[in-house]
DNA sequence: CCTGGTACCTACTCGCGAGTAAGACTACTG
DNA sequence: CAGTAGTCTTACTCGCGAGTAGGTACCAGG
């Protein structure tokens, strides 16, 4: 609890790893508009020039942090799927490995999803881009598992209505941190994998044995 | 195109309405930080002694919104769905209902799910208890369609996952306004009654006749 | 034609937050 | 022990937006 004098002398990389983490913790919190420099300086124990002669402006820094939590997310994601298994297994792993994440860095995806999401501009495409390496991923394994003859266009659309369940139950379940992530990750892969057709018959889908 | 003088005498009903119109419209392209009670009042076209006279502060002008909007909503998809029908079909009314008025108000949808979701406070609060009435709705339709003995908890989170991929198609919608809202509707449809263990088999459900 | 009440206005105050100027402290290099 | 490059600070400016004081136009009923 440092409230008053001068700041140990640091490296430049550090104090710019250690403002990144402060202003994704008070975007999470706060929001784009309602964040304040001033705060953000003061969590990352610094004072506000400092975070302007690394970072930028409210808006570079802003955008540097989606791209940061988007890229972590991507790559946690990439590392929990492989590409050789069934379709419904690395749809379950994918998904897995989704809300691990979401789970350990909330404030992650609440400043990536939430607040990227509701600031227009720049922020909003740059979500947009991770979206569309997710729906991509997606649409490849439908394609992929596909013994129907369906077009290219529909797995795409079928991926972005999976992406957007995720998104969706993701942010549902901020509201609701008491679920163990397995069991919400599981939810969706019934859900989608097996629809309430079957649900209601009772059948529903379990992963091939343990791990 | 009124820039100057006086705004002609209206009574009080009905300016209200206007400002109303004018706050969510406001609301819905700027977020609620962004949004200035000067360009309320000036989209209203009346001053900003008038807003605070009828309405209250920025907090109160923002909840009323959210209040009438949610409300709105709920009536539409009530009359939209007939309850002595098959389960599937009660679904597929619901999901034209809604997506039906989510495109004919995107402003609507926008205040209330993007902006009431990431203020805090009241607001999100106002938006729980809707969603937790559209829950209920969907939950009550599943338990009465289920054969398996599925717990109430289990239909409860399921419902609880399909109001937020609703939610979150819309979302997804909003970005993609090129798509019809049956399109949008059949995809959601699609995706949760039959799921894509069936969809990739090439089964997909359809409506019973036409209309 | 006066008298009140309601709709409506211009023109402020005041705090907060983005961004900056100008300099002070530290540490390494010769 | 200079000199210099990079770290860090205090102490501002300045605009914007929430909320208000103190009126002015307009329509009743007497």
């Amino acid at each position: 609890m440092r409230t008053e004098g001068r700041a140990k002398r640091l490296p430049r990389a550090v104090r710019e790893r250690q403002i990144m983490d402060a202003a994704v913790d008070v975007f999470s919190r706060l929001g784009f508009h309602a964040a304040s420099m001033d705060e953000i300086s003061e969590v990352a124990g610094i004072s506000k020039p400092m975070l302007y002669a690394y970072l930028g402006s409210k808006e570079e820094l802003f955008a540097t942090c989606i791209r940061r939590e988007a890229t972590r997310m991507m790559e946690a994601i990439a590392t929990g799927v492989e590409p050789e298994q069934e379709p419904d297994v690395q749809l379950w792993s994918g998904l897995r490995a989704f809300f691990g994440f979401v789970g350990e860095n909330r404030a992650s995806w609440q400043v990536l999803h939430r607040q990227a999401s509701t600031q227009g501009g720049p922020f909003a495409a740059e979500l947009a881009d991770m979206r569309g390496r997710a729906v991509s991923l997606v649409a490849a394994l439908l394609t992929q598992s596909t013994k129907a003859p369906a077009t290219k266009l529909e797995a795409e659309s079928l991926a972005a209505a999976l992406v957007g369940a995720g998104e969706s139950l993701a942010e549902w379940w901020l509201d609701h941190p008491e679920e163990p992530a397995g069991v919400v990750a599981a939810r969706l892969m019934n859900l989608v994998w097996m629809g309430f057709g079957d649900l209601v018959e009772g059948n529903v889908w379990h992963p091939p044995s343990r791990r």
